[in-house]
DNA sequence: CCAGACGTTGTT
DNA sequence: GTCTGG
DNA sequence: CCAGACGTTGTT
DNA sequence: GTCTGG
C-alpha cells in the first residue's frame, strides 16, 4: 500500500513535468503526507501540463452524504479490470503525483517499521493516480488517489503492495487524456525495477503524522542498506 | 424493473 | 474495536 | 499510513 | 452517474 509519502522538490515541477506553476501555488516541503492533505498533482492542459492542489483520498463525484464517505486513498490496479465503475476513471481521469520517495511499514509479530523507499539520491519522480472532482451546495473537492500494485522483489520483503511509479516516458502517454489505448495503459500498471530504487530503515519519528522535517528522511542505522 | 454498490489494507 | 484527523 | 479519541450538560 | 444482481 501506500500511506504516507514526501514531496520536497517543489521548484523543480515546471522543468521535470513540462508544467505551469500558478503562482498563487501554495505547498512547502513535505516530508510526511499524510491522507487529507492538500497536495500538488500535474494534469494535461491544452499546450503546458498545470498543477493542481488536491486533497489525497478520492472522493467520487456520485457520493450523496460526504460526511459517512470514506475516501480511498489508493486503487489496486486490478480494480480497474474488475470493477467497472473505476474503469471510467481509467479511461478520462488520470494524473501524475510528484514526489521524492515514500514510506512502507514493515509489520512483525508486535512491531511495525516504517522504511523509505526513493530512488537514488532522492532524485523526484511521479505516482500514477487518478482523481475526481466532487461537488455540492457548499463544497467543490478536487481529491486523488494513487494507484497500486503488486511489490518488486526488494519491496516484497516489507509488503505486500505498492504504488506504481512510472517513468518519465510513461508519464507523458499517461497525462495525454487523447490516449485511448486502455489495455496499454494497464500495462503501465506494473512494479518499478528493484535496481533503481533505494531503500532504508527510518525513524519510528514518522508515525506521528504531525512530525514533518528533514530528519525524518534521515538512515535510522548506519548501515543503510543491510536488509537490502 | 428497482435496489444497492461503487475502495484498500490488514486482521479475524 | 472503530472512527476521525493529520 | 499512524495516532488518538471514543461523552454530556451547563457555564464561561 | 452507472453498473450489477435479483
Amino acid at each position: 500500500m501506500c500511506g504516507r509519502f514526501i514531496f520536497f522538490e517543489i521548484d523543480k515541477i515546471p522543468d521535470r513535468f513540462d508544467a505551469i506553476v500558478e503562482k498563487t501555488f501554495n505547498f512547502s516541503p513535505n516530508y510526511n503526507i499524510s491522507p487529507g492533505q492538500d497536495v500538488p498533482v500535474i494534469l494535461k492542459e491544452e499546450k503546458f501540463n498545470k498543477v493542481e492542489l488536491m486533497k489525497w483520498g478520492l472522493i467520487p463525484f456520485w457520493v450523496k452524504n460526504l460526511k459517512e464517505f470514506k475516501p480511498f486513498i489508493n486503487v489496486r490496479k486490478e480494480s480497474f479490470l474488475s470493477k467497472p465503475h473505476f474503469y471510467r476513471y481509467l479511461k478520462n481521469r488520470r494524473c501524475l503525483i510528484p514526489s521524492n520517495g515514500f514510506y512502507e511499514w514493515k509489520k512483525e509479530e508486535k512491531t511495525k517499521t516504517p522504511y523509505l523507499i526513493t530512488l537514488k539520491d532522492m532524485e523526484i519522480f511521479s505516482f500514477a493516480g487518478i482523481f475526481d472532482i466532487f461537488k455540492d451546495e457548499e463544497n467543490e473537492i478536487m481529491s486523488f488517489a494513487i494507484i497500486t500494485t503488486e511489490p518488486n522483489d526488494k519491496i516484497k520483503k516489507i509488503h505486500d503492495r505498492m504504488p506504481v511509479i512510472l517513468d518519465k516516458e510513461r508519464e507523458k502517454i499517461w497525462l495525454d487524456y487523447e490516449y485511448k489505448d486502455y489495455d496499454n495503459l494497464i500495462n503501465f500498471l506494473t512494479p518499478f525495477p528493484d535496481d533503481l530504487l533505494d531503500i532504508f530503515e527510518v525513524s519510528n519519528l514518522v508515525n506521528n503524522p504531525e512530525n514533518n522535517y528533514k530528519e525524518l528522511i534521515l538512515p535510522y542505522k548506519k548501515d543503510k542498506n543491510s536488509l537490502f
